[in-house]
DNA sequence: CTGAAAGCGCTTACAG
DNA sequence: CTGAAAGCGCTTACAG
């Protein structure tokens, strides 16, 4: 592979000069970036990124941790950070904590070593040393989605408390009082605020919410699995459940289907989270949808900010309420609009 | 951030012995290691990997460059790669071409520029001169899933002629002789093999293919809306669209629902790939599954071997039937196994 | 077993 | 406008 030294021999100038014009430094002679260029071209030379990143200390990377690449949410999520990231001129390294403290850490630990210039992140958890360590020694960071509490560290993500209570409120205007919940982990504020949320809602509707409705998940979907089978093998089971993501929500159609139930007959069913295939799954399923590409792309616009010395701030979006047909709401009451939710391309 | 030489000097060793111990090299005192341990301690000190990258010339990185995010099918190959790679000790970058050549030559020129070890895609074209290029300089290769004819480059992937044929006899089994076929991009080679295998079953049963019956989709959603619009605007619209890939099935979807027809009463449809929503669409879909995590994994090693210097080979797998309820299938023939197919975990 | 020194491929003051 | 030289943070022969 031809390196610098190669292309400066070609055109007969110093590495120096090659440098300058490859990095668009104005006092290069007309001549000499003629020159050089040509060189570069029949070379086929490229910059060895590594080299010029220990010299300038910057890499032009963004490490990005998601919780779960297998959840459509975050993907989503991860595509529109990467066109916003290259749209500025810098590249983003995934890496997927699988919902797992450790893995999560080894990715950050990993993302650090390489010295991206800056670590976008949808904690896995309440905060693990390292990630603190991190926050103090200046890494710029920004949380998307989830975020750590006492940090700080700007956040951008959806507030999903208002379209919680307006989950609610249609659940109960539908005339359902049994209302339970598959809960993320504690640890992370998605999984707290959306139980809270829930709770508090049926609170104003002078409904308790009993810890046999309570079901702990893990975000994935063999909790959502786990948890509602216990829900249907109480001897009052709940008129609907809310799955606090949607993988939890496909566990809990993959349960009730194995038990030969049918949703809403049986039992409802909504979500947090909007995907394509709700629109087509038997029923339609009634959901909470976040503006996911918006969040992508605001939380790099922050962090690039921050990266390149502006003062970033926290953002935060509302997220909506989109009701389908799983909680037993009236056939035809919503048409779906055409072409069905899908990203944007 | 502390640097090797501040471990040296609270160890009171020079920077070589850091190293050493470092990277668990035998000739290093008990003595000396244990300062220089307690010294990396106390200082929280990380190797910069970019540092030792240009000096070792290897990054313990592969690129993974795949065609759609949005696909949840390469989301789980990518998933299955990235846990492999750790375990041999190795990071993944990720490159997403949203099935755009140019997107797929930006990722692949980015990921060589940051020399990577080794280079894992599924490309998205026929090969660019770029592509070709890297080859040709030696650049450890894999392709998965998808690959270039004529390069000499291992490839992984599943060959899904016998699972179409086997839908074909599906199909026909069950009265059809109507089969149209949303197709991928025939400069892919996953394009061109499910429309020629299709075509080759329908010759055995006497049924042509006419070029009306015939779409040529992009493997995205859109594609897969237009081409089914299409269909259904024919004097005489197929009994089955076969979509090519899962995306382009949730297109159909959209467009089958949008005219306000029903699957499979006024249309079947049938999928390459199965993802775990198909268990719960309405109707349940028949889809032709791959080995998903097993030829990322396959492909993985496959790749390090090439890296470390053994020799690799192309592996083959067989793809298979998944026959459900989307084709006009009799009520109940098919029971899904519990728990509902999903990725390993 | 240990250290001084060279060198990986760049960029960038510093002189001229 | 241009080049010689230092230096980014490591690793690794080479001597001792």
């Amino acid at each position: 592979m031809a390196g610098i030294k190669d292309v400066a021999a070609a055109a007969g100038v110093s590495v120096a000069t090659v440098s300058r014009v490859l990095n668009g430094h104005p006092s290069v002679s007309a001549e000499a970036r003629t020159r050089v260029l040509a060189a570069v071209r029949t070379l086929g030379y490229r910059p060895n990124a590594v080299a010029r990143s220990l010299r300038t200390d910057q890499t032009r990377t963004l490490g990005l941790v998601i919780s779960d690449v297998l959840n459509p949410y975050f993907t989503e999520l991860a595509r529109s950070v990467e066109e916003e990231a290259r749209t500025l001129g810098y590249s983003v390294i995934i890496g997927n904590a699988d919902e797992r403290p450790e893995l999560q850490d080894h990715h950050v630990r990993t993302l650090l070593d390489r010295r991206i210039d800056g670590l976008l992140i949808s904690p896995t958890d309440g905060g693990s040393p390292l990630m603190l360590d991190a926050v103090r020694a200046g890494t710029p960071m920004v949380f998307v989605d989830r975020w750590i509490p006492g940090v700080d560290v700007p956040v951008v993500r959806a507030d999903g408390r208002a379209a919680v209570h307006d989950l609610v409120a249609h659940l109960h205007g539908l005339g359902h009082r049994r209302l339970a919940i598959i809960a993320g982990p504690a640890a992370t504020t998605t999984g707290s605020e959306r139980v809270d949320a829930f709770r508090e809602a049926l609170a104003e509707y002078g409904i308790p919410l009993p810890d046999a409705y309570t079901g702990q998940g893990d975000f994935k979907a063999d909790s959502g699995r786990r948890v509602t089978e216990d829900f249907l093998d109480l001897a009052e089971p709940p008129e609907v459940v809310f799955a606090a993501d949607n993988l939890m929500a496909l566990g809990a159609l993959d349960a009730i289907r194995a038990r030969g139930l049918r949703v809403p007959e049986d039992i409802g069913l909504a979500a947090f989270d909007d995907i394509a295939w709700f629109v087509h799954t038997d029923p339609p399923i009634t959901a909470i949808a976040q503006p996911t590409g918006e969040l992508g792309r605001t939380a790099v616009r922050a962090l690039v900010d921050r990266i390149e010395g502006r003062p970033a701030r926290s953002v935060t979006v509302p997220a909506r309420l989109v009701a389908r047909r799983s909680c037993g709401e009236p056939a035809h009451a919503h048409r779906e609009p055409y072409p069905a939710r899908r990203s944007r391309s």
